[in-house]
RNA sequence: GGGGGCGUGGUGUAGUGGUUCAACAUGCGGCCCUGUCAAGGCCGAGACCGCGGGUUCGAAUCCCGUCGCUCCCGCCA
């Protein structure tokens, strides 16, 4: 027999129906019980007669509730009940995997355990309602991601996550046993799409994992994480890769508003808007005499940059002042960019760079890269670098690499920022800190 | 790596030096209820108040240490 979603229980009055789910709330009386059954689509109501099948009603009884059950039943209207007017007058049972009583804790109680403890039962914590959209709108929104990139002729690619030499300097690496030598987990597929533009496909994409060794303890670090990346050749600067990623960001919640609007506000009460095209931009140099102006007092050893604050303060300017969720900062020093980051011509010191700032969190860095060799050996050198160990990278650019930038995207912080949630942990189906590893 | 906060039955909280201070809610067990509906009623079990030390006649409550969690800074997506 086929199995009946809860949702399509209604198209089936009067027949005989086998639904799967979870045992949602179990209300057991003397001559009645009743079984209210969930699975992703809703729930129904399961009425059974206790004197109908004694034997039956000793094994509900038994029940914890999340238990995992087939049920085969009649649906009947009945307008009486509150769960949808109809309910399905139980034949058979199977108990397919009983939860033990008690549970560590109640999804669908009235108040939560703190989520340290909710990570250690994640997969309980999971069947909320509000965690399943939240994953829902993950799909949508990689989805449109990658529909938007199909249809400007991008190409995906799946780079090594298992390394020989640091991608890049600072981030913190995990190294790993590797036969006879050690390797590198990937901090970024940033060399290799690089690869991919001296290879000559113009434009590719990747979607993920990035690994950071960081002892980072905030709310919006993880030491794994998804990474969404790209790089475009042919391009004239950093701005090229803007105009496009906020059209591609736009397009993205274009999707997820059509597919889940409707119950983003319901669950997660955020009404979501796509962000205006073009998204605000403003420089370094712009941004922080705005800072001062605006009353913050950004660090002296941040002349150059900004920290967490003074993107706080920008994201919530923007906000008040054009009502904008997005903001780019643009052209950053060198001192606080790679080396691999262009420089503009005239002005030896500022990159041709921006980072994205959405609701006053970093979510994304870009830039055009130096894609001229002597040009990016002096660069790495000027950054304290030894050539020797980074020369697998440089020789990408030795025979006939395009101009070419491109982006690196947090997809968890994005679904933070998007969502309103306050805690990656709450962003990422299972999370990853440096006290962290199970489950 | 630096700094702040928190740590009480399974879970969420109350209690900030003493005489019912170990409480309340929820969950759990039992009983009651002719069909309930995020049911309701009654009864019951369940914590030596993270751990170790100290102050005190007396510590969940104050002090020190330690562990765990958490947030902020640094780093970044």
């Amino acid at each position: 027999m086929e199995r009946t979603l809860i949702k399509d229980l209604n198209k089936h009055i009067n027949e005989q129906v086998k639904v799967q789910g979870w045992l949602h709330t179990l209300r057991d009386q003397k001559s009645m019980q009743f079984l209210i059954i969930r699975d992703r689509t809703g729930m129904a109501q399961i009425a059974h007669f206790k004197k109908g099948n004694p034997q039956l009603a000793e094994q509900i009884s038994a029940l914890g509730t999340e238990s995992a059950l087939t049920l085969i039943g009649k649906v009947v209207e009945n307008e009486i009940v509150k769960l949808g007017g109809l309910e399905i007058q139980l034949e058979d049972l199977v108990i397919e995997n009983a939860a033990e009583v008690p549970l560590p804790f109640e999804p669908f109680g009235e108040y939560l355990p703190e989520q340290d403890f909710r990570l250690d039962w994640r997969y309980l914590d999971l069947r909320r309602d509000v965690n399943q959209l939240i994953f829902e709108v993950q799909t949508t929104a990689e989805q449109a991601m990658r529909e938007y990139w199909l249809d400007h002729n991008f190409i995906e690619i799946h780079s090594p996550k298992i390394m020989g030499a640091p991608s890049e300097s600072g981030a913190e690496l995990f190294t790993i046993p590797y036969f006879e030598t050690t390797a590198y987990l990937a901090q970024s597929p940033q060399f290799y799409k690089q690869m991919a533009m001296a290879a000559g496909y113009e434009r590719v994409f990747e979607i993920g994992p990035v690994f950071r060794a960081d002892p980072s303890f905030t709310s919006r670090h993880m030491t794994e994480f998804t990474g969404v990346d790209m790089e475009m050749s042919w391009i004239d600067s950093h701005e090229d890769v803007m105009a496009f990623m906020e059209r591609w960001l736009a397009y993205t919640y274009e999707k997820v508003i059509e597919k889940h609007g409707s119950e983003i506000e319901n669950l997660l009460n955020v009404k979501l808007e796509a962000p205006a095209v073009p998204f605000p931009r403003i420089t370094m140099a712009e941004a922080h005499e705005l800072l001062e102006k605006i009353g913050y007092d950004l660090p002296p050893e941040k002349k150059h940059d900004l920290d967490p604050g003074a993107e706080r303060a920008l994201g919530s300017h923007f906000k008040e002042t054009q009502g904008h969720d997005y903001v780019f900062v643009t052209e950053w020093p060198f001192e606080a960019r790679p080396f691999y980051h262009m420089l503009k011509p005239d002005e030896e010191n500022i990159t041709r760079s921006f980072d994205l700032i959405g609701k006053g969190l970093e979510v994304a860095t870009g830039a055009q890269r130096e894609h001229r060799y002597e040009v990016l050996k002096t660069q790495a050198v000027a950054k304290g670098l030894t050539v020797e160990p980074i020369q697998d990278y440089l020789n990408y650019f030795r025979y006939g690499t395009p101009p070419h930038g491109g982006f690196g995207f947090g997809l968890s912080r994005f679904l933070m920022i998007m969502l309103d949630l306050s805690n990656i942990r709450e962003a990422v189906y299972i999370f990853r800190g440096p006290t962290r590893l199970t489950p």
